[in-house]
RNA sequence: GUGGUUGUAGCUCAGCUGGUUAGAGCGCUAGAUUGUGGUUCUAGAGGUCGCCGGUUCGAAACCGGUCUUCCACCCCA
């Protein structure tokens, strides 16, 4: 019986535009990962269960695809473990993989995995789709595609440097004007979080502080106390509500924030350092702002943590991020090995530029001359001046049936063609073709030759 | 995972407090036009009203469930 055909939700068919599209736009960030040194790696698309359990918190762990066992995994449960109907407890005894959540984690097995081969430091990018059973919205999907770069083995703060610089090139040659990378460090949050003496209340401060853009002041207060932190440090925080001016000005008042804190000072001087060395170099279009406010990212940032975002007229979530973690690889059983990377979220990128209209028209070209079809002697006649076009890499086809003009040329045109050969009995006897310009009607006589130089 | 929202032709949407054969624009197909597309004119095709069930003499419309879309949380690219 013939169904009716549906796709998963979040995820989505992409047509030959969007494709050319989404390829600009991988294409655009690998040229300058790669000019930037970073090597390309690929892992499967899903992993042991326990390589990815456990590394994304409570809330993460619930977001992994988890894929049911092979054969008939229900009768090697006991039943007593059946009856409970306990998901979380049965999950482990019948699914032993997973859908890759993300790329960072899969980059540190394989950093493990791979540790005797490597030369460290090592920068590797990685372009791949990843999964999430998240409800979708929006610029949210289940299956969507990272873009990351990341360097293990290097506690260098110019690697910092250079990842300011990268979304900066990769935006600037996207022509993606007014955006934002905004950047923190953990051990600042930390330090804010060890002043006002709530250093065990860490995640749920900075989660608060993080929500700032969204819910207010007030909001993050009521949050922040209904979480167990205290009216007093409420107020040693206060400064944090109003904190505007340049990035020096802030990192100024930061340093006698947190004049008490080691760790938040070590924080300081950190940004600090990348912030006067992207001052000196200078950005092309992005800009560099200081946000304390900034707290997203995994719990394994230890450092720096950027997140992009997009132009303020379009109402996006960030488009990119990463961060510096010290030790992630230690979960895999490699201790000090320091990792930094950024990320880019290809599907909101897209969205972005399709909204600004920013897709070059180039883009969607494809079929550069098309060749009617007006009979078996003619598409023969025909073949023969398309072989030497493919030759030059010219992208050329033959309508394939001896169709109609109108259809044929409705066809050049819906595909957006811009040249149009046609060869009747009389450019046969001459040996010419007439070539077609579909934009400006133009029509002229040309041999094979002129064909060639014309189009190409 | 919680609360809400959306679904009618290929696309964008009308369709009144339930009432005959469910409409428009665009697109599509054919013709006007036998070697010239985009413009114009004419004609035509195309719909299980997301799906399942219920209420009713009668449901695209009301109710329940389900799927999907989008939104707010949660979290995140």
């Amino acid at each position: 019986m013939a169904q009716k055909p549906s796709i998963a939700k979040g995820t989505r068919d992409f047509t030959p535009e969007e494709v050319s599209k989404r390829n600009y736009i991988i294409s655009t960030i690998k040229r300058h990962f790669e000019t930037f040194g970073f090597l390309p790696i690929e892992t499967p698309s899903f992993e042991n269960s326990d390589t990815l359990m456990g590394k994304y918190g409570d809330e993460g762990d619930r977001l992994i695809f988890k894929i049911l066992n092979s054969g008939d995994f229900l009768s090697k449960v006991d039943n007593a473990l059946y009856e409970k109907k306990d998901a979380n407890a049965l999950t482990s005894k019948i699914s032993e993989k997973a859908l890759r959540y993300d790329l960072t984690v899969p980059f540190a097995r394989y950093v493990v995995m791979h540790q005797n081969e490597i030369d460290l430091p090592f920068k590797r990018y990685q372009v791949q789709p990843v999964w999430r059973a998240d409800r979708p919205q929006k610029g949210r999907f289940r299956e969507f595609y990272q873009c990351d770069a990341d360097v293990v083995g290097s506690k260098s703060l110019w690697q910092e440097v250079e990842f300011v610089q990268l979304y900066d090139a990769v935006f600037n040659s996207l022509k993606l004007e007014g955006i934002t990378i905004k950047m923190n460090n953990r051990k600042i949050l930390s330090g804010i979080a060890e002043v006002i003496g709530a250093k065990d209340k860490l995640i749920d401060f900075t989660v608060a502080l993080d929500k700032l853009d969204k819910i207010g002041e007030d909001g993050v207060k009521r949050e922040m106390l209904e979480k167990g932190i205290s009216e007093e440090a409420l107020t040693k925080v206060q400064p944090l509500f109003s904190f505007t001016g340049s990035n020096t000005d802030k990192l100024n008042s930061l340093r006698s924030l947190l004049e008490t804190s080691e760790e938040g000072m070590k924080g300081v001087e950190e940004l600090s350092f990348i912030m006067e060395a992207i001052a000196t170099l200078g950005l092309k279009t992005a800009t560099l702002d200081l946000d304390v406010t900034l707290a997203r990212g995994l719990n394994y940032y230890t450092g720096a943590i950027f997140e992009v975002s997009a132009p303020s007229e379009v109402k996006m979530g960030s488009i990119g991020g990463g961060g510096r973690y010290d030790d992630l690889t230690g979960i895999f059983g490699l201790k000090d090995v320091s990792g930094v990377g950024i990320s880019f979220g290809l599907d909101r990128i897209y969205l972005v530029l399709e909204e600004l209209n920013l897709f070059p028209e180039e883009v969607l070209e494809s079929t550069k001359v098309l060749f009617l079809n007006f009979g078996e002697t003619e598409a023969l006649y025909c073949l023969k001046a398309l072989k030497k076009l493919r030759e030059v890499d010219v992208k050329s086809e033959m309508y394939p049936d001896d169709a109609k003009m109108k259809k044929q040329m409705n066809f050049a045109n819906k595909r957006n063609i811009p040249f149009v050969v046609l060869a009747g009995s009389k450019e046969i006897q001459e040996e010419k073709f007439t070539l077609k310009n579909m934009k400006t009607g133009e029509q002229f006589e040309v041999t094979t030759e002129e064909l060639i130089e014309k189009v190409s």
